[in-house]
RNA sequence: GGGUGAUUAGCUCAGUUGGCUAGAGCACCGCGUUUACACCGCGGGUGUCGGGGGUUCAAGUCCCUCAUCACCCACCA
């Protein structure tokens, strides 16, 4: 025997990877029909968790199964810089050193952030080789590879040019600790407790006065304006008036605008254009002056030398005592509101003006709506196209600049004299260039990573031009997490419709969380993340990738469970003894040389095959994993071990176990690689060749009835076995009469039912009333009595099925409505049961005679 | 404030266009050692499908409503 007597994965697994990556099995074959999947690349500045088990596992499935039917399957892996993420995590390792990133230059920063990336980056890349990921690691790309640098910044200039991209001066989400703006979508909000102030501004000229109410009195010393609501009566006369802005000496209008709700607080609001992104818009609307009072470290500026340098907190802390002091300060409330945060490291957001790069989105966002309402890409779960829609209907424009060192450089330089000429060039490795006399600065922002990303379905395969691109795009799936939905789903799509004119991908499968086993969500911070390298060395890769994917639908979080990844790992050996069985069959058997169905258990178990590999098409195509898992699983091991195998042991026909063998390791091989690879290779299963490389074998024929025969033989066995247990004997002969089947099944028969002896021809008292066939069981007479309080409960079960289904024909609705063969059904189903009910009937009787 | 999803066996969850007496794995109980496998075999399921209402011949599945939980989005000063 070659194969040992069980599977040990560590054995087998770093072998076998080698063997594939040396064949080329991964290269996309000559094939016409493609598939491809591109990787959304893992940040390179870590280590892999489980969670990445699952994405991998899911691409891995399908990259594989088409490469089975026979496509040429592109799955390109890759890393990610992962912008701000990586340079976080470099600052948090400088922290330890007690340095910081002002200790450096920008350039300085970024290229020893690339050299800690880059000690990272082969880690990475050994994780996914242990997952067992069919990836071509020719087209390895990195995110700050030179194609995709180019990539961003062309289609930076193309938006340029097209007047999609502008610079201005705009509110930006800001944070004080890093430095840097963020996306909306980058800032946390949170509920929290905080005050409501009620401030009193007097009117000029007049005893009279305003109050306002504001979260942050702080930012008053920055207010332009006071507005209410043109709808207001209280306030109508005050329109077009001046206040007093109190600890200040200046003089503000007093304005209406739609925007304010009459409701809130006093329904007049102090309007700071620079520091609130409602009164940044009301502040344009009424060309007011913009004063930031918060600078870019979060401390106070433009203001009084008293509040000047102070944190907000400090200013806020004064502000209040001074207006307190002053009798302007009417009353405070207790107030919750949505505050934002830094999703890194929870500093509180402030919004600042600054010059940035913004995306005008509207037009962009147009399209990619009206390509989702076509339904020109698939999505699963289908609840997330529609999500994707909404978030698009609500998008503003996008800021894409960063002020941090670890990304791709912005290619636009400013003319030193006249800071509003700004001008494209790529050559951003120097700072400063002169063109036609004129100096420019190189801008020191550097693209948002999903700016560049957005690009990678097509940059990736060298867009515009190469072949490959032509073949593979748009990718045939998308396989990615929930929570880059909004950030990267929806920028790829709007970015790759305008750069391709296409669309990038045509499915998108959205999987859900691996959470911590007590179905808490894995954090670095509350230290339960799952390493999956240890889990793999104890239990197999196979036994991993199939236990996290078993039973996951996308899109739902679910625990982490250990068990199932035990019980995939029993999977693997069912597998490996079922081969190793196979192994030992003597080849000198029946049928040598001649592949076909012979018996009725031959034709059962090809159809069962025929029947898994149908379903297993169609379902794949609906990305149903766990669907198409539990499947083989079930076939593997109910139909060909539990009953095929233990029937051959009586007709062992071993042509035909070798190509449901060789059928099966094909179809199991996407889920399970390694264990099914090992087999093939151990075995030397069709001499030479890689598994990874083979398509779905050619069904063989089968002849239906004698498949149909099979079953009749299983259900008696089946009732056999039952009785016999309930009955809680193990020695029992059985009898029959009239059935041909039975007579040529006898020695199958006893070795599936476990009787002592199969007879033809009438004997035993106990007559079996669920089987197609006249049998009975030959058993001691004091085991009968319990049988016979077996039946009765029996009988009332049948009375109660038949009058449900009498009820259901009486239905003359249900008789004209329903599909004619579910009628049919009901019919042969009342027949059966009313047959059973008399053979019932009759053996009560036969025990009450005794 | 808006939106989405969930609620099915003791546990974790499937159940695609409505259609067999609603399933899987685990756990649990019993029996078992036979040409592979104890990481095994055989047998064992009385579930108000969260509550209520509706549509239909037929509802776990579709509609309405209520409850609970989870997540996402949002500029109420």
């Amino acid at each position: 025997m070659k194969l040992p007597k069980a599977y040990q994965p560590q054995q087998y697994e770093s072998d076998i990877y080698a063997l594939w990556e040396k064949s080329g099995a991964f290269r996309p074959s000559d094939a016409k029909t493609s598939y491809s999947i591109v990787i959304p690349p893992p940040n390179a500045n870590g280590n892999l968790h489980i969670g990445h088990v699952l994405t991998g596992a899911l691409e891995d499935i399908a990259a594989r199964f088409h490469r089975a039917k026979g496509e040429s399957v592109l799955f390109l892996p890759g890393s990610d810089h992962a912008g701000f993420e990586t340079q976080s995590v470099y600052e948090k390792q400088l922290a330890k050193a007690g340095k910081s990133r002002f200790d450096f230059s920008r350039d300085e920063l970024y290229n020893q952030i690339w050299d800690f990336v880059a000690l990272n980056r082969d880690n990475v890349q050994s994780q996914m080789r242990s997952m067992g990921l069919s990836c071509d690691w020719q087209h390895f790309t990195f995110t700050l590879d030179s194609k995709i640098v180019k990539r961003a910044f062309e289609t930076f200039k193309s938006l340029w040019d097209d007047g999609l991209i502008y610079r201005g001066e705009r509110l930006v989400n800001f944070c004080t600790y890093h430095g840097t703006a963020f996306a909306d979508i980058e800032v946390i909000h949170k509920e929290e407790p905080g005050h409501l102030w009620y401030i009193r501004y007097p009117l000029v000229g007049s005893s009279d006065s305003l109050i306002v109410a504001t979260t942050r009195p702080e930012t008053m010393l920055g207010d332009t304006a006071v507005a209410v609501n043109p709808d207001d009566k209280r306030y109508q006369k005050y329109i077009g008036k001046t206040v007093k802005l109190p600890l200040t000496n200046r003089e503000i209008p007093v304005l209406s605008d739609s925007f304010v709700d009459m409701n809130f607080g006093t329904g007049a609001v102090k309007i700071t254009p620079a520091h609130d992104i409602n009164d940044f818009e009301v502040g344009k609307r009424h060309d007011l002056p913009f004063i930031s009072v918060i600078d870019y470290e979060g401390k106070m500026t433009n203001v009084h030398s008293k509040y000047l340098g102070l944190s907000v907190e400090e200013a806020r802390k004064l502000v209040v005592d001074d207006l307190k002091e002053q009798g302007s300060l009417v009353k405070v409330e207790k107030h919750k509101h949505s505050v934002g945060h830094c999703y890194k490291c929870d500093t509180v957001i402030q919004p600042l003006l600054r010059e940035q790069w913004f995306v005008d989105i509207d037009k962009l966002a147009k399209e990619a709506i009206a390509v989702l309402e076509k339904n020109k890409i698939t999505f699963y779960p289908e609840a997330k196209k529609q999500q994707l829609i909404s978030y698009l209907n609500g998008l503003h424009d996008w800021n894409i600049s960063r002020q941090i060192a670890w990304g791709i450089p912005i290619p636009a330089f400013q003319n030193v004299d006249n800071p509003s000429d700004w001008i494209y060039d790529e050559s951003v490795n120097q700072e400063i260039i002169t063109i036609e006399g004129k100096t420019y600065r190189r801008d020191s922002d550097v693209f948002d990573t999903w700016f560049s990303s957005s690009s990678w379905p097509y940059a990736t395969l060298d867009f515009p031009s190469s072949a490959e691109f032509k073949k593979f795009y748009p990718l045939s799936l998308m396989e990615t997490g929930g929570e880059i939905l909004y950030p990267w789903v929806s920028r790829m799509l709007m970015l790759g419709l305008y750069v391709t004119k296409d669309i990038p991908f045509k499915s998108v499968y959205i999987h859900g969380y691996v959470m911590a086993e007590d179905g808490s969500k894995m954090s670095k911070s509350v230290g339960n993340v799952i390493d999956p390298i240890p889990v793999i060395k104890q239990f197999g890769s196979d036994a991993v990738r199939m236990g996290i994917i078993w039973g996951r639908s996308p899109a739902v979080n679910r625990g982490y469970d250990q068990r199932r990844v035990e019980e995939a790992r029993n999977f693997c050996n069912k597998l490996w003894n079922i081969a190793r069985y196979i192994e030992g069959v003597d080849s000198n058997q029946l049928n040598r040389g001649e592949t076909k169905a012979v018996t009725e258990a031959d034709n059962w178990i090809l159809n069962k095959l025929s029947v898994v590999m149908v379903n297993m098409l169609s379902n794949m195509d609906s990305y149903r994993f766990s669907e198409v898992f539990e499947e083989l699983y079930h076939f593997v091991w109910d139909d060909f071990a539990d009953w095929y195998i233990e029937a051959s042991k009586i007709n062992p026909n071993k042509p035909l176990l070798d190509y449901l063998l060789e059928s099966t390791l094909i179809m199991l091989h996407p889920f399970a690689p390694f264990v099914t690879e090992a087999i093939w290779q151990t075995l030397n299963i069709d001499s030479g060749s890689i598994l990874a490389t083979k398509t779905f074998n050619e069904m063989l024929s089968y002849d239906k009835n004698k498949a149909k025969q099979f079953d009749k033989i299983q259900s008696l066995v089946a009732e056999v076995r039952s009785t016999m247990k309930l009955l809680g004997t193990n020695k029992a002969d059985l009898y029959f009469e009239d059935s041909k089947l039975l007579a040529v099944n006898q020695d199958l028969i006893k070795r599936l039912a476990k009787v002592q002896k199969v007879n033809e021809g009438r004997g035993g008292s106990l007559k079996l009333n669920n089987s197609a066939f006249r049998c009975w069981l030959s058993v001691d007479q004091a085991v009968t009595v319990k049988y016979a309080s077996e039946l009765k409960a029996k009988q009332v079960k049948l009375n109660e099925l038949i009058s449900q289904l009498d009820n259901r024909l009486s239905n003359k609705a249900y008789v004209s409505k329903a599909p004619e063969r579910l009628v049919e059904q009901t019919k042969n189903q009342l027949n059966q049961a009313k047959h059973e009910l008399e053979t019932i009937a009759d053996e009560i009787l036969r025990f009450k005679a005794n």
